[in-house]
DNA sequence: GTCGCATATTCCTGAGATGGAATATGTAAT
DNA sequence: ATTACATATTCCATCTCAGGAATATGCGAC
């Protein structure tokens, strides 16, 4: 039961779903690609991604000086279902799209080595 | 984008979610039932019954002194599919078999008319 | 080593959610 | 009208969570 809710509960903030949708429409994000796109501080990012990690949500590698975030693998069935509602639900939005054309617009993105 | 958050935020409550899982197996059910069900005070669930009322998960009717609650008609389709993941994932817990065993045990459940 | 950039963490404060107790409202029966 | 039961609401104390500022850590370039 904690688990489940654990689960919706990282969820449920508006940060923490922008940047869920942002990774599962474009794959690994870095922390200040997801600062830039949507317009947070650092430590606002990083603070929401560690409860998303905490929750297994997502997981992270290192990649030089950067931390890049990505949708986890493995989830529950369930944990993916909802997941992927969620995302949906968001994608829809203008907020959603706003960040994905900051994003795209952003200059000086990290390299990415197409490593997994 | 506030939508998706206060529907995830409405299922993000322990209370809340059980109230759910319990009405996703059982359908209408009334206060007092979730009350027993539960083991909460009834100002707790009806307090929490009008949060999921107000994020239109669930709808009411009244039937006699009693108010019959069940899970809303006509949810977009991911608002929809999330609330059947989260449901799957409650239903697996212990807590969600003692809610079910303790209303199944409850005596002088309220008549029921099958209106729809 | 030092500098610079990216990220993580700590501390603090303020806003919002939750539960309990008491109270109000609504319905049925007599 | 009064009683009894079911439900809703208000008030209040508590507790958790989110953001900002400052600071710490990690990594690469030089």
């Amino acid at each position: 039961m904690e688990y489940v809710i654990i689960t919706l509960s990282a969820l449920s903030d508006p940060i923490r779903l922008r940047c869920v949708a942002l990774m599962a429409a474009e794959g690994e994000l870095c922390v200040c690609e997801l600062t830039h796109a949507l317009r947070a501080s650092q430590p606002t990012i990083s603070k929401h991604l560690a409860t998303l990690r905490e929750a297994g949500l997502v997981k992270d590698r290192r990649h030089a000086q950067w931390v890049l975030y990505s949708i986890a693998t493995g989830l529950p069935p369930w944990v993916e279902r909802m997941l992927v509602a969620a995302v949906d639900g968001v994608s829809a939005t203008p907020v959603h799209a706003e960040d994905a054309e900051r994003l795209k617009g952003m200059t000086a993105r990290p390299p990415r080595h197409r490593v997994a």
